[in-house]
DNA sequence: GGCACAGTTACGGCGCGTTACTGTGC
DNA sequence: TGCACAGTAACGCGCCGTAACTGTGC
């Protein structure tokens, strides 16, 4: 039961103060294997286990699932990717010391108020420490930042198609200021406000599911002067999230539109105020009839639990020839990705559910013509190439899937069976695009 | 399905922003009850109940369990009785705060260091930040905070016995400067050491399980100049808190012996140092044989998992004529409270286990007797007479028991029974003692 | 007659803790 | 021979989430 320079379970485990018990489901689930294990199955563990175990126990302190850190420790062998990782965390730190901060004044004036008999009002206490979705803002921002940053970071350096995907959107609500081209149909303002130069003076536009922001952030110098848009979600994390990238830039570009802080008071109707932020579910938006030119819902559309209801209301708060403007993406879409993952073990499914089932480019007409009279699909030309067998194993262990499960037991060999298959370029279909939609009245 | 002035455990769940399956899981387990449900079970809530729920929300990210959360706001009906719990709370906080900025700094040194290109040394992170105790110690502390405080303070206000219970132990103990009644067997260490005036040079004493040093805080002047102690518990959170509120008072006191902070270097030797502070775990206790004169365990020896191990490993360190000294109490005791709440119902069971099964004033000194050649038991004589139903009515609801599954429901009925019971003053028994048990070498 | 909303089982899931029982090496 | 330490297999727990199915009232 011994084995010269290792240690063995129970000394590990007094080690790294934890119990066996512990080390066995890290075995078995695959977050901390044993470097070694004998003919009986005893377990024995390295200095390099003991850092791995530091590094995850860490993590876990910092409020991580344990899936979560099997994504992040994963790759471990070159310390240097930690730190993009290590830096989030700080962040994640400095924002939940905030929070606290915030609860612990909160408290000391409710102390107070108790003590001199006044009843306390727990509700404001909610509210001032937005206590409630402070864990969600937690989770969303960590998916954001670890998770679709991999996502992100392939499409941005491996795609063909240099225009950008946000660009082409923006290009497809024929909002940019300085297009004039001649096709009509690109620019629905422009019929909509008549001529009016180079401003779009009264233009509302609604955006569902705004996610960080990037679709704004992306298109900043295009947005036209008098463009008034109304920035939602359905999750408070993402939605502050979006409203601190976007009022920071803001800030730092100019200080002539203040940006409006306030989430509640959209009423106000004050014409300096270009962006309001607002926590929406759309299966009833809390907006009046006939008031948008123009609504963006950018791959959001299959999180609809009621297609009827989200669509009779975006068709309601439309103006008469308003559009809805909804990308998603079709079967094919990465396919090649997919197709390689099983390759490797048949048993790997990288997406949990496929979204483009419920709502994508082959059943998004259908879906769509019952509420709007003309729909139309525009696809998005573009594929990747990708070149370094890396950047694709990142963009496969950030999926949403149960490929970790297999990919952990030897993520080595996963890798060399990547380089082997990547060679001369790696191909992958981009099977994207959007529907444009019109509430045409007669 | 409608009730005028009522929510509606829909419209609750949304107001509260929680699930409606969270409310049915809070009615039904006595966290939060609708204040009205109609014939079908259809639940309604008030505005009143949503005041409890946002304050059960706030407790939840507090870190409280349910468990905690129903303790603490069964009696909400006077709430300044919530000013320690949330004091306590800000103590946490700040301690957490203080843990995350630690945690930082690592974080960002890390990083620094990463970015060098040099090696993360995660065990040297992992002791700087101690994460591996902090949820323990917050445990700890909230246990002895808000529950034992209750207990205490029963016994604090209604006890007869003038004397206290840790002051008649600490005479028990023998170690009293200024005792010198004539009654050999009290004083162990003039025995020992000889006589050497006031002082008692060189006697080593050990405490095992100090919990939060009460003991030593409540004998404070009467602590002889010469003596040596070893303070010691198992929780590390428990030591911290002993170790604080020791050196505290050292420093208060006097600056002459200053306090050996170091947890681990207890083998330095330095006979100016009185106070000693190790994480022990009496089933291995870290010291040489014959090392100590006396050791104390008050109220912890029916922690043991190991009696033969627990009780070899004590009487090795002790010097021959070393004594024992360990409390704990008989089945007599408090026992009118568990027959009061169980005449209330008569599912109530005030304690989960009764340790003085485990060890107690019953059986304690056939589970002594074969390890140590003379064992005494001393009983401490005192009783309660408890004339505030209040206080008794706090008492049970900290306890260890079922009590609150049934208590919850009318909380108000559980008052007025106990009113009922008390007006000429409610007697208790205290049926607690130590045992003395004597090593003797031939 | 439908359907929005109420209810009630019943099972799942995280991250282990906790038996209970079996096997191996010194 | 004992026993310290390894293993597995199975269940439990806190706090709900998520079906699946069944009433009720408008």
């Amino acid at each position: 039961m011994k084995k010269e320079g290792y240690y063995s379970s129970g000394s590990f485990a007094a080690k790294a103060h934890v119990t066996k018990k512990t080390l066995r489901y890290y075995d078995e689930h695959g977050f901390l294997k044993p470097s070694f294990v004998n003919e009986n199955g005893a377990r024995f563990y390295t200095e390099q286990d003991f850092q791995k175990m530091q590094q995850i126990q860490m993590l876990k302190y910092l409020g991580f699932s344990l899936e979560d850190i099997r994504e992040m420790t994963m790759k471990e062998a070159r310390e240097e990717s930690l730190v993009p990782a290590l830096q989030f965390q700080m962040e994640l730190l400095d924002e939940r010391m905030e929070q606290m901060k915030l609860v612990r004044e909160s408290l000391r004036d409710t102390t107070e108020l108790l003590q001199k008999g006044e009843a306390v009002d727990w509700g404001k206490l909610m509210e001032r420490t937005s206590v409630s979705s402070l864990e969600q803002s937690l989770r969303q921002q960590y998916l954001n930042s670890s998770n679709i940053s991999a996502r992100i970071s392939l499409h941005a350096k491996y795609a063909v198609n240099q225009q950008g995907w946000f660009p082409w959107i923006f290009e497809q609500c024929g909002l940019a200021s300085d297009e004039n081209k001649g096709d009509e149909n690109k620019s629905i303002v422009r019929r909509q406000s008549g001529a009016c130069g180079e401003d779009q003076q009264g233009v509302r536009v609604l955006e569902l599911g705004c996610g960080n922001g990037s679709f704004w952030l992306e298109n900043w110098e295009g947005i036209p002067k008098g463009l008034s848009v109304v920035i939602s979600d359905a999750s408070e994390g993402m939605l502050r999230e979006a409203k601190k990238a976007i009022t920071g830039r803001t800030k730092k570009k100019s200080e002539i539109h203040p940006v409006d802080g306030d989430t509640t008071g959209k009423r106000k109707g004050d014409a300096s105020h270009r962006f309001q932020f607002q926590l929406i579910d759309f299966h009833e938006i809390p907006c009046e009839d006939d008031s948008f030119d123009l609504v963006i819902a950018n791959h959001v559309l299959f999180y609809a639990k009621d297609f009827d209801k989200v669509l009779k209301e975006i068709r309601r708060v439309l103006k008469p020839g308003g559009r809805l403007i909804c990308s998603t993406y079709g079967t094919k879409h990465m396919k090649e990705i997919s197709t390689l993952a099983a390759e490797f073990d048949d048993r790997i499914v990288l997406a949990a559910q496929n979204l483009y089932e419920i709502f994508g480019k082959e059943n998004g007409e259908t879906i769509l013509k019952p509420h709007f009279e003309k729909v139309e699909w525009r696809q998005y030309e573009d594929h990747l190439l990708v070149t370094d067998a890396e950047d694709l194993v990142d963009y496969i262990i950030s999926c949403h899937g149960n490929q970790n499960r297999y990919i952990v037991n030897d993520y080595k060999a996963f890798r060399q069976f990547v380089e082997g298959k990547i060679r001369k370029g790696f191909y992958v279909t981009k099977d994207a695009g959007v529907f444009v939609a019109e509430k045409i009245v007669k």
